[in-house]
DNA sequence: ATGAAAGCGCTAACAA
DNA sequence: TTGTTAGCGCTTTCAT
């Protein structure tokens, strides 16, 4: 069994208030300082957290429930949030959810039990039922990249509008007419976001959307395959597409690779997401890419402040919305009509 | 606050051991469970974990300390792992330690504080002097991917030579004699026994090895490609290329795409990790895929052995080695010497 | 089957 | 500055 402070107050022959003091960064007397430094290092002392934890009340942990950890947006997302957490002494416990909310629930309670301080959630059950108990906990709870309808709450989003609209607004310039737009499901709030991007675009050039050019799928690789096939075999006088978001974009190539199309020639792509995939493809890929370390970074920075609240703290919920950033790579070119 | 026990017991009117024992599946009379059933229906009740992992001197959770979350082979690795974990009741706590020793020091400290019931890692300390204090524990450990020179352990290894080497004896038998390889750092166990592999061939051919058709990175997507720019200018002559991890891979493509070379016909690619990038690739990668699902259900399968030793129990340590495999894609030609 | 009480390792009054 | 003590929420004897 590990040391306790009863044995460095035992070892000492101090009283255990006068360890914990010092422990805790209070005064002790420097002869004393040193026998407890002795103790420490003799009996290998490790202050127990769990202890703590139940006294106090506050676990120094934050709670991670999201989608897909396998996916590389919220990978670096978790990413940038632990460094910043653990810095501050949080430990973070992540749950996968694989995009079920029923897991997601479970997962959601599981870590309720674990009496976690603060929860960051890319939340999967977009009526946001799942959330309402640990609402009622009154901890600090910050959603990430998906809004759900009725639920207040501190949020950091990105403008997926936007990003979509400048992407379409980019194929539309060159020349194309019937540009395809690779989506993820109905019912994930980015998608739908990006999807109103796009005819946003459309709309505002006085160019009709043509339902035949959207192709809803999930947010994965088959999807991508899948929907570029569909796509052109609907509309084969397809000469662009938007792909909007990673695992589609992959999927996409994987497609463009099996039909033999040539890039941009025979088709012109905007892809999401990874800046490094883009620079790997051949041509190198347009793409929208999504500022991660600052989501990662705005988020942890949310909850610290809701955890340790500022003088001027207010309980407005914070919304925090990010921009995405198009980057231009080889994969667009002016439509030909020949 | 959270009702605990206590609230149920008054508003039950029952015992404290009464309500411990129902919550933990004990028998309780009928009419009292119902009671106790609405109580905590009433008062929102959750068990508090906390409370008990000190009372029982165990948490339920699982430190996991890994390079770099940001890396598909780890994400990977751990999405399988807490999925396993927390299906049986166990949390994972996740600390990327950036690759850096000093981190995953403090990573390994933190996790001890936190008293975690068991450890996962894939280590970056090649002495193992930072696992020393955790081992004292007598907690379980099971490392990951690295051996390291020493250390007993329950481990989870992949054959790398094994896999290096049949991706070097294909690229031989396709006649290629000047092969180069873009390897990771030389303190990093993955990294030189792939190199080894690559050795062996070349032994095993009757053939030299050349230092200048080696590269040693770090395992990530710069040093892919300037490890490719660099053999291709001390190489003229080289005409296939072995990359041994998938950041590497990545950084070798965005090289080939910089330089404008043609594949295969130019050079002939075997890459490393990700299927689904491979096939994006224009043509699709031939490459060495881990088997990272494999991995983490080891490594969970090993760590739930070790918490909970079934009646033959034995303390010899576990080393379980698994296998890549090679997937054919259309990288790799012919050596033609015109 | 149920209840009373001790104690896991720590913090925080309070007293000295 | 230091020591004593109660108690965080739970499990676990030991009685009943």
């Amino acid at each position: 069994m590990a040391a306790t402070m009863k044995d460095l107050a035992r070892y000492t022959g101090l009283g255990l208030a006068t360890i914990s003091s010092y422990i805790n960064g209070g005064n002790v007397r420097e002869k004393n300082r040193l026998k407890i430094e002795e103790a420490i290092a003799e009996l290998h002392y490790e202050v127990n957290e769990v202890a703590r934890g139940l006294k106090k009340n506050e676990t120094h942990t934050i709670g991670v429930v999201i989608p897909e950890l396998n996916n590389i947006f919220c990978a670096e997302i978790i990413t940038g949030m632990e460094d910043i957490l653990r810095s501050h002494g949080y430990a973070i416990m992540v749950c996968d959810c694989r995009t079920n909310v029923e897991l997601e629930k479970q997962a959601l309670d599981f870590l309720m039990k674990k009496r976690v301080d603060g929860l960051i959630n890319i939340p999967v059950d977009v009526e946001g039922k799942n959330l309402q108990e640990f609402r009622e906990s009154g901890k600090p709870i910050v959603l990430i990249d998906r809004k759900i309808n009725g639920i207040k709450s501190d949020y950091v989003l990105v403008d997926n509008r936007k990003s979509a609209k400048e992407a379409t607004v980019l194929l539309l310039s060159e020349g194309h007419k019937n540009i395809g737009i690779i989506c993820g499901p109905r019912d994930v709030f980015t998608a739908e976001e990006r999807l109103q991007g796009y005819k946003t675009a459309f709309e505002e050039a006085g160019l009709p959307v043509k339902e035949s050019l959207i192709y809803r799928g999930n947010y994965d690789i088959q999807s991508g395959v899948e929907g570029m096939k569909e796509l052109l075999e609907k509309n084969p006088e397809m000469s662009a597409v938007f792909v909007t978001n990673y695992e589609l974009t992959m999927g996409c190539m994987i497609g463009i690779n099996e039909l033999g199309l040539k890039l941009p020639e025979q088709i012109s792509v905007v892809g999401y997401d990874s800046l490094p995939f883009a620079r790997a493809c051949s041509p190198a890929l347009t793409i929208v890419t999504q500022p991660t370390a600052e989501i990662a970074k705005e988020a942890a920075s949310i909850m610290l402040e809701r955890l340790h609240p500022s003088s001027e703290a207010s309980d407005e919920p914070i919304v925090c919305i990010c921009q995405g950033t198009m980057v231009h790579g080889k994969s667009v070119s002016g439509f030909d009509p020949g």
